[in-house]
DNA sequence: TGCCTGAATAAATTCTTTATTGTTCACAAA
DNA sequence: TTTGTGAACAATAAAGAATTTATTCAGGCA
């Protein structure tokens, strides 16, 4: 395989491609879109896209990598936003993770598809998200221990346990289960609960 | 369509179908198995059994019926076990839940076919199964709070807390993220964390 | 009359064939 | 050499034909 460089060139094709290749999945899904379709978005050959990608599946990779650092970067912004107690930040970080997957999900409800393909093929992908997701979640328990609020032993074994806890917010598998006012009701009876069992007394 | 009296014949008849059809949908998954070889099984013509069933989708509503009044006995054991602390009531509650679940999917991971027809189909079976659970683990937190163990403001809506926190170990859709002995660490994590939510201090 | 069946029919499933799509590669333009 | 393409090939999916299955019903047998 002829492989492009790491020139900015080459990574500006990719961006390009990944644009393209993001409203596609999100209007028709990954199954139903073709490479030609893609390509064409970006005037050029189907063929081409291979001198950027090993193949479909890694399109779709790299898009749903790119998906995940940004809402990364969204939990990460709640961990260094000032003025906030533990408490608060707790809460914060776990209604960003609900509110991602459901925004993410609402619009777009056929990125389904990608997530699943990623989930079957690519589990390292989740797996890693999910050990990062779990390390910050474990620095803002660390947080509360240090303050004061919280009482935690083991920060990073708490942050499994809530992150289990709150799995029916971040899954997407759930998001037909409630209604968007009982998730909201749900939520905050789950902090009020997370919450009193963290802190210390 | 001539509809079989309540006779006990009829009742033992109906019984007799149930479990010829339990051996079958837990080997061969609801979709392969089919209205010939449940009537075979009991030496009926498959015509015959449209008089003790509407049809095979109300086959598989009776027999999940009669699965999920098994799972509440069960449930209703834990309630009324003598001799436990609120605290080691819910725990047993929680943990016979999610032991019902495993069982049922670990020798007859078929099963799941019979389980995803009713979700889609009778939705008000399930539904009226997770009242049933909620009003169950309810009177749990209410003993707890005559018991001084507990402090549960509303011990239904608590009880649905609870229940979501816990949904990972009861719904088959998770059962391969983890192994069994993950899933037992995050179980004894889990309800400490819960426990500790719901004490009185 | 009550209880049950085999044959008939319509719906669903599987199997087969055809069309689309993903991927590679030899080669052309710059 | 670098950047790209159209044509060829293999894998996948879509469409259609053949088979199986769910369901009904007219009638047989106690």
């Amino acid at each position: 395989m002829i492989k492009a460089g790491h020139s900015s060139l080459a990574e500006e094709v990719r961006e390009r491609v990944l644009i393209a290749t993001r409203a596609r999945f999100g209007q028709y899904g990954y199954n139903k879109t073709t490479m030609a379709e893609i390509a064409k978005d970006c005037d050029m050959s189907a063929a081409n896209l291979y001198r950027f990608f090993e193949d479909k599946q890694a399109i779709g990779a790299a898009l749903a990598c790119q998906t995940l650092a940004e809402k990364e970067r969204r939990l990460r912004d709640v961990i260094v936003q000032p003025g906030l107690s533990a408490t608060q930040r707790l809460e914060a970080f776990v209604r960003a993770l609900f509110r991602f997957t459901y925004e993410q999900f609402h619009d777009k409800p056929r990125i389904g598809e990608l997530v699943e393909m990623i989930s079957r093929e690519r589990a390292d992908i989740i797996g890693q998200h999910k050990e990062v997701t779990r390390s910050l979640l474990a620095t803002v328990l660390a947080q509360g221990n240090a303050s004061g609020e919280f009482d935690v032993r083991d920060p990073s074994a708490s942050a499994e346990t809530v992150i289990v806890a709150t799995t029916i917010f971040c899954v997407p598998y759930f998001l037909h289960w409630y209604t968007r006012e009982q998730f909201e009701q749900l939520f905050k009876q789950m902090m009020e609960l997370i919450v009193r069992g963290l802190e210390k007394r």
